[in-house]
DNA sequence: TGCTTTTGCACAATCGATGTTGCAAAGCAT
DNA sequence: ATGCTTTGCAACATCGATTGTGCAAAAGCA
């Protein structure tokens, strides 16, 4: 059974926060160890472990001498060194975040990881995978010998190996984004943001042309395979066909979140239907971006004739000369909870956020 | 003096890299340590450590017996806890990125940092700064309490405390983006690149008003106490000159990046001018997505009376109703020649690498 | 006062790797 | 065969913290 490792910091990088600027970065002087504490303190090595670490009461040191220790120790400047103590308990204060690459929505997620990392006092350390299952893999090997405390996994690639792979290691470990079968795992609920865009992209959509391959809502982007993917087709899907009773196959467009191919696809897309469709759902803002160049050379007028959703929010998707309705991933939620997993449960369970609807003004 | 440290690769690492998939992660068996190998291979710990990480020629190990302990070690997937050698050596393998924030701009770079410590076998931590000098201070001393081997700074509010704090500490680092004047720095060639685009804005402004006040070219957003604002600044400026012979104060809006405040900054200028200068310099992404928020409003004749041109480099700037020109800063440039300078100097020189310009169609 | 319990702390082992030292065996020259 | 150098490796100390154990002194109780 994997062991929850989160909840446990070390005081002593608390106690001895607040020093005062003067005496501590003076010199060259070799850093000091609890040893010269110790000796400076009239007291035994462990006594003085004992006292900055916040065991002392119950290792029986009187509070005079842990006060007395804690004086001295902040008097000098003192700070432990990490890799001693981690050698010692096997607990590296290290917290990885493996992210696929950096675009918005995952520089979203590291910049709310760090931050929780940090208010935990512990050390982000944050990895790009660049999609590839075999960097993953050696990431992962690599972050065993640190001794890592726990993983996050981020829209990864083959989650059910590398849960194993942290199992065999005792790495307690949570997937965000993308679920894995075998782990706790924090999604956003892609079924129902799905739903909500495709209503919206239905509210919205201009007069119809009479040419049923027109009228009708595509889903462009993403890959089908992937669990994301996969229940944003049914969102839209159900949706879909509450309007019109049914989804035919060529609505869905959806092998991969590959920028250059959305260009290609709309562009396709415009050519059979000799314009553009009356509703289009954007997969991604990858997706949106590739679509968006061969959007933009379109006339004025063209544009009026399609609704676009997103699923992805681009602050600049609000700014373009249509309206574009876009769905925010909470991230903040997302990792919010998956420390939280981490921290109370090893079982795998799969907990979805709702995320938000921006409507564009119209 | 300090002294270069990222040339340096336990080669083990690489040695047992290619390890088959079989055996390695059998079960949880307790991870092997050296001893084991030892015992394994009928040798001394200190043999086998000698063995897996290189020096065994030095340590007058014989072939036979080093390649007898790899080849044990390799089937026993023994891989090296950085912990204790990090304890032993005092070095800890661990690189650090310090960012502001997670914008575009600084994952790119946060991307390629990423990849390039990766390359030398080591491991990036990458935290965010929240642009305060405190949280800044506390970062580089756990930083320090870890050991770390080196630290780049990236777009650091007090550059000089910094580098004071990493000499005390024996830090190699090195400054990307903005400069120190005690360390190696590498920041784009801000004042060429405004230049090129003042030029830019110059060449496409549409015709004039009549009006002086609305006739000129305004810079809009920053901090010009920054040094790369600063630069940016007199880069503008002797495009500016250059034409009009000169540049009045009020030309120049520079006192933070902040978006809202660049929202207000354009809602007063177009209030001021009634309607929009000829030419705008746009400082930076925020400050683009700020004052986008206010010009998206406007009616479509008047965003043409405008010339727009972006310091940095915004995909979706590109897809906007009116043509925007944008400056590429390097990023992969900026950060492995931040590497080199790691590397291969510790004196404070200051390297500047020319952005690219991205001409709009129009 | 004498005996048990509690308090307060020092000692020493330990985590896993590295690097220095020392010592036997092998190689070589005389 | 003898002395001298070189080769090959094991023993041991070390990095700096944590933690189990043991032992005085102090406190409590009769």
């Amino acid at each position: 059974m994997l062991q929850s490792i989160m909840a446990f910091v070390h005081p002593v990088n608390h106690i001895l926060k607040n020093v005062p600027e003067g005496p501590l970065f003076m010199s060259n002087k070799q850093k000091e160890t609890i040893y010269d504490i110790a000796q400076k303190a009239g007291a035994s090595a462990s006594t003085v472990s004992a006292a900055l670490n916040g065991t002392w009461k119950k290792r029986r040191i009187s509070e005079k001498t842990a006060q007395r220790i804690i004086q001295i120790a902040r008097e000098q400047g003192y700070t432990t060194n990490n890799q001693a103590r981690a050698l010692r308990t096997s607990r590296s204060g290290l917290v990885a975040l493996l992210v696929p690459e950096y675009n918005r929505f995952f520089s979203n997620i590291a910049q709310t990881f760090s931050q929780e990392v940090r208010a935990r006092n512990l050390c982000p350390v944050i990895i790009s995978t660049e999609r590839d299952p075999k960097e993953e893999r050696h990431i992962v090997e690599d972050l065993s010998n640190w001794q890592i405390d726990s993983i996050f996994f981020v829209g990864s690639v083959s989650p059910e190996d590398l849960s194993r792979q942290c199992k065999d290691a005792q790495i307690p470990h949570v997937f965000v984004d993308q679920p894995c079968a075998l782990a706790p795992s924090v999604v956003t609920d892609n079924r129902a943001g799905a739903l909500m865009l495709t209503q919206q992209i239905l509210a919205s959509m201009p007069a119809a042309t009479g040419d049923p391959l027109r009228d009708r809502v595509y889903f462009l982007g993403g890959d089908r395979r992937l669990p994301s993917t996969y229940n944003r087709i049914e969102g839209f899907s159900e949706a879909i066909r509450a309007v019109t009773g049914s989804v035919a196959p060529d609505q869905i467009i959806a092998k991969t979140y590959a920028k250059d191919a959305a260009t290609q696809a709309i562009a396709d897309l415009y050519g059979q239907l000799g314009g553009l469709p009356r509703g289009l759902f954007i997969n991604s803002d990858s997706v949106f971006e590739g679509a968006m160049h061969f959007i933009a050379t379109l006339p004025e007028d063209e544009l009026q004739t399609c609704a676009f959703g997103c699923f992805d929010y681009e602050p600049f998707g609000q700014l373009l000369r249509f309206p574009v309705h876009m769905i925010r991933q909470r991230h903040k939620k997302l990792v919010q909870r998956a420390f939280w997993h981490l921290e109370h449960t090893t079982t795998p369970v799969l907990e979805q956020i709702e995320p938000e609807l921006y409507r564009a003004k119209t």
